[in-house]
DNA sequence: CTTCATGCAAAACATTTGCAAAAAG
DNA sequence: CTTTTTGCAAATGTTTTGCATGAAG
């Protein structure tokens, strides 16, 4: 057992998960790329993992999301995506290449939220402030 | 023909938009709901319309979105949601309801917009912010 | 007239469900 | 041993496609 593996098998302990091979193997897919798609993580795995299945992988990532592992996101072409970072973060989003890069801003997400507790926003709870720059994003 | 309707035909023409009367119900049944997805307005529209179907729904909202008279957005039960402010605003989203509520406030917009430009972005071209503040809408 | 939009049925695609078998703790 | 997870196949729901007909300009 490779230590990340058992460094993934303690995250999911901690988040009261039971740990099952196909658990461990989706997690650290999701660790390396950061964000995907049920069916990318599903055509990722399959080659070394052949019993597994679409459904396996849609029952393993809702249970991270369940367990606060991962958030879910919605791209505008018709998919969900999957995010390691659960921390508030901003997201570059290209809808012609439907890639999405982290952008880490805290101070952008710091003056936001001070600005809409001063706000005081009538008949709304907030929970999550999500910012999604859309445009380009070019290969360096 | 009644004010709106003349309106709405103009608005299509100016958006080079040949005028059917499947596109002007289309665009009047947005004017009234301001967000909706393509299953929505079918059912709002069956009963009058009864030739119309879902398959000629998406081709007129695509048409438009094509047009640049509405705005297509995804929200996380898995369906598209178009929006007929086109301007740069914000929304409320309540994941358990599925609603969207415009939330304007343009000195936010202005603020992320002035803090962005100073930041410059690395190998990125933005076209456009996309704020979403997830939580719990209370009705008044 | 000529081009573009509509209606229809069927296909495609992502996601979910139900249930029996297998694995985890 | 008990509970939860997996694998499978089939179902669901949304969006798209192809093509003949009809309408718009």
């Amino acid at each position: 057992m490779t230590p990340q593996v058992k460094e993934t098998k303690e995250i999911l302990k901690s988040h009261n998960l039971k740990s099952t091979p196909q658990r461990v193997v989706i997690y650290e897919v999701m660790k390396k790329l950061g964000h995907a798609s049920a069916d990318t993580i599903y055509q990722e795995i399959k080659s070394q993992f052949h019993t597994m299945t679409v459904a396996t992988v849609y029952n393993v990532l809702d249970s991270f999301v369940g367990a606060g592992l991962l958030h879910r996101r919605m791209s505008s072409n018709n998919k969900m995506y999957f995010d390691v970072n659960t921390y508030t973060h901003c997201h570059l989003y290209s809808p012609e290449t439907n890639v999405y890069v982290d952008y880490d801003d805290s101070e952008l997400i710091r003056m936001v939220g001070e600005h809409l507790k001063k706000r005081k926003i009538t008949n709304f709870e907030l929970t999550d402030i999500d910012i999604q720059l859309v445009g380009n994003i070019k290969q360096s």
